[in-house]
DNA sequence: GGAATATATCTTGACATCAAGATATATTCC
DNA sequence: GGAATATATCTTGATGTCAAGATATATTCC
């Protein structure tokens, strides 16, 4: 079969048999996103885990790697690369920091904070799991062609662009960058 | 600008900068699926707030809705559907019967089981709510056309069908029906 | 028919997150 | 320079979720 029904298209029908008054098609574009990153956080889980990370302690430390030396980052710069608020930001950095992966030093430019600082241990930890989670996300996205991938991704900035124009933007930034 | 980049490219640029032997493009597609999800969630959570429900109590209100007359499934059969585990979903079934609009009835076929039954009230809250969801999706995705869309959704089918083959999957169901 | 096993649901304890508020330092404006 | 305001971070209390285990009923198999 050339196109299979999926989980949302049995949804989708449920719905077309009881209401069939309702516009089904933003549905199963916003259903099928959000299922997709569910199936895409439990794959990447199991890479995270291996390395005794979980998206949170990931996230913090590929987003400082993904800074650049010096690998120092504030906690306000984490919060709006994560887009979690701040007790969470310091709940997750005062985990790592008793883990040996980052350490909290005085912020010299502002005296109300602090900046978070990659230790080497940290940074070597975290470029493994890079390498890991980049294999991972590989495999994740290969039931698509290269091309269908790329109109994938197309499709995808298209909309995020509606959500991250300055216009009707009331809340603070996320990364989601790896 | 006809393709302006998004937070995602920002992201994608950076790590290009400090790793350039990475192939970026599963990043490309996975960054922007989470990212999408989190815009969506907020979306329609605003929705969800205006009838005092949230995406717990809305997935099990519209899973009762969606089974059709006489709108009872049994605990295990909304686990299925929308993938949470049995504590969490007597919890959330524990809320909404404490509101009044689900009840616990004795499953006839089988006495270890309960049957989840939508009330009334129920029924008129969660029918009010899924007019209001629809026309917030509607609102999400209407920066693509029709024809964009539905090119995404076959694109996002695509990938799911490769998650939900028989082969691989190890672990329950999910909805993500609404 | 009775023991062993499987299933349906609930309970418990732990954890990540958030919203709101607390504290300390910076900045602005008169 | 000092009061008012803004900002950076941390703290507190509540909530939703999960994993593991408890309990009760069903089913299987001898």
């Amino acid at each position: 079969m050339k196109h299979p029904g999926d989980h949302v298209d049995r949804i989708l029908s449920d719905w077309n048999r009881e209401r069939p008054d309702l516009n089904l098609g933003p549905m199963a574009v916003v259903g099928r996103v959000r299922r997709l990153n569910t199936f895409f956080l439990r794959g990447m889980e199991e890479t995270w885990a291996e390395f005794d990370l979980n998206m949170a302690s990931f996230d913090v430390l590929s987003t400082l790697l993904r800074a650049g030396p010096p690998y120092s980052l504030s906690p306000g710069d984490l919060i709006a690369s994560t887009m979690v608020t701040s007790g969470t930001m310091t709940h997750r950095i005062d985990q790592l920091e008793r883990a040996g992966m980052v350490r909290r030093e005085k912020n010299r430019d502002d005296g109300r904070g602090v900046v978070i600082h990659l230790t080497d241990r940290g940074r070597g930890l975290i470029e493994q799991a890079l390498v890991a989670h980049m294999a991972t996300q590989a495999q994740l996205v290969s039931s698509l062609s290269p091309s269908e991938r790329d109109t994938l991704a197309e499709l995808l900035r298209k909309m995020l662009n509606a959500f991250e124009a300055p216009s009707s933007s009331k809340s603070s930034d996320r990364s989601h960058g790896a």
